[in-house]
DNA sequence: AAACTTCTCGCAAACGTTTTCGTGTTAAAA
DNA sequence: TTTTAACACGAAAACGTTTGCGAGAAGTTT
């Protein structure tokens, strides 16, 4: 109904100009206490703000950040938005969220949509189907044309650009010998296809822990899932799967899953099997969320502290928006900041 | 390093005016055949792409919609954004998250925020201390300045504007009606404080769905729980809160909890005093999340298809801001749209 | 040859700000 | 009285678009 107030009508009001009218509104010297004192109660009266929109134009800059994420029902990832979130707007940012959903297209398109004009620089995590076709010309594009992008998680390290990111191999490793020193002899990995990034980290991991305690690793005990999007109906498949692993391995009494899913249901089939946990199974999985905290037993497993991550990035992003403004043509020097994981210790080991 | 390129440039170099760039991109027939085609050659050699800045400031829209949610780390919400998300990047908008974190303050700020030309309108739902305050001032505002709002979920009736529901006392109803159906005759619920509408609601099913089967309630089978956030030193006390509950109650045979948390809490508990579920208490929940998807027993629960109350409230929205810019002054009548409840039988029930 | 059309294109305004530079008025200094 | 300084304010440009309108050139009709 009543459209927003401007300079303008308030110039027009009150008689004066608009260049006036916004120096008094923000104190300038120039303009007597007098019309300063008007101004601004007027401008008070009606509740006056300055367009964002036009000052984003005037000033060459948005203070809006741009999110790009595979998914946003995922604890993880929703955890970073928050941590994100959190110090943008302490230091004055907006953040707008694009959603990939782990399709190259939508992760292109989003990015188009956001580059022209409506963010200062991007935070974002790849998307899987980006990872495997390896095709990462639209990062190096917003790069070449000025706007700073700062990866988490997911990161490729040719790109040139600031990166937040988990040891997932340290994290594995840890993870791992944590179930070596409960005394497990036979610990089983169930893990995704290597071309999932972290997934072979954390495999990579698992192996070197084996590696550093004189461990033979097994073939048969390493399982790569094939993850679709962890679709419903894809769950029976990991749980024919898992089952498979037990019955021809009925040694196993540890396993190391790299996200809570893959650990829930390897708990929930050991169960059917007749397994107590942690009695004589023990588990540990990837990535603190909810799963981990309320199922029963509760989970054993690597918080990858989600909210420090975006805390950090978004730190990141905004310092190198803050420092362009200053000191024009700097040398490009890239930081990687790495996120120390966290043993968190509940139920599901002994 | 390579600042965008903008219709100035292009008209620079190629010796034309801006205007002539502008229409000729926009393949306007006052422009001859020629220097289109050169134009349009020049725009894509340097993949020029307007400014939305520029475009929103002047067309006086921003095709962008703001989302205020309590917190996003939550399975519910961040389903609605995805229903959100989705639609509005099918309409050709985009997406801007504010996080009120429950908060009030949080609340009025990240909306001053965005309503200063940033967004179109806003799709959002309100804080709990909002809800405890009930000081909706700057709803109303945001309103009268002519920017419609869509509230999901947590609404309150006065405030005049689009609102996405689920039958909160239907579904509840409905949940209980499982329990009773499936012979339960001692249900218990574990609910929040009258304050959160939701819990409110929900009682309000529990009871009436008793009364409909002429079961008497008993107040000391109505847990209300003071939900602080939920946070993790509550949960210890949330423990104790339902252990009591059980051991003073022995004859409980059935618990409808209001949220998954409640619910697992519930079967933790009760599985600790010897119960088995779901022979000898059946539990059903609500809001159907991960937790009642992969936690062991699997929860029956009432689901509230979060995805689409994103999708129907994007739509709502998207709609009126559409028909605002044809037809102007149009007599204002708000829409309720009722997402139907839907029983998800899992293992927590027979 | 005069009067119209038809093509192409540029000018200028508008969206809402901020800010630099003038400029007119008044008061103080010479 | 004249020069200078201080003060209070306004005009205009700029950010990057789109678009109505005017205008020159060329061609067409009388």
């Amino acid at each position: 109904m009543k459209r927003k107030i401007t300079l303008k009508q308030i110039a027009k009001e009150l008689d004066v100009s608009i260049s006036t009218v916004s120096k008094a509104l923000r104190n300038s010297i120039e303009i007597s206490e007098d019309t300063r004192q008007k101004v601004q109660a007027f401008a008070k009266l009606y509740n006056y703000r300055p367009n964002n929109i036009a000052l984003s134009l005037k000033n060459r800059k948005t203070k809006t950040i741009g999110i790009i994420i595979p998914e946003i029902v995922h604890h993880f990832f929703s955890k970073v938005i928050t941590g994100i979130e959190l110090v943008a707007n302490k230091r004055g940012y907006n953040v707008i969220v694009g959603l990939s959903n782990e399709s190259f297209d939508k992760e292109v398109i989003n990015m188009q949509m956001l580059a022209n004009g409506s963010i200062d620089g991007f935070i974002l995590s790849i998307a899987k189907e980006t990872l495997q076709q390896q095709d990462y010309h639209h990062f190096i594009e917003t790069i070449n044309q000025g706007m700073p992008i700062v990866m988490f998680d997911r990161v490729v390290k040719e790109i040139p650009c600031d990166k937040v990111i988990v040891d997932d191999v340290d994290g594995a490793k840890k993870a791992v010998e944590k179930l070596i020193e409960n005394g497990c002899k036979n610990i089983a990995i169930i893990t995704t296809k290597d071309y999932v990034s972290v997934g072979k980290l954390r495999t990579q991991g698992y192996l070197e822990a084996l590696d550093d305690h004189k461990i033979h690793p097994k073939s048969s005990l390493i399982l790569k899932i094939e993850d679709k999007l962890l679709s419903d109906d894809h769950l029976d498949e990991l749980e024919k799967d898992i089952e498979q692993l037990f019955k021809s391995n009925k040694q196993i009494d540890g396993i190391f899953a790299v996200n809570e899913l893959y650990a829930v249901t390897a708990i929930k089939v050991a169960r059917k099997l007749g397994l107590k946990i942690p009695e004589s199974l023990q588990v540990v999985s990837f990535t603190d969320g909810v799963l981990s905290k309320h199922s029963t037993p509760s989970l054993t497993t690597m918080s990858q502290h989600g909210q420090n991550i975006g805390e950090k990035a978004a730190d990141l992003l905004i310092n190198r928006l803050e420092l362009e403004e200053t000191d024009e043509e700097e040398e490009e020097t890239y930081e990687t900041i790495v996120i120390e994981t966290e043993l968190i210790e509940r139920e599901s080991t002994k």
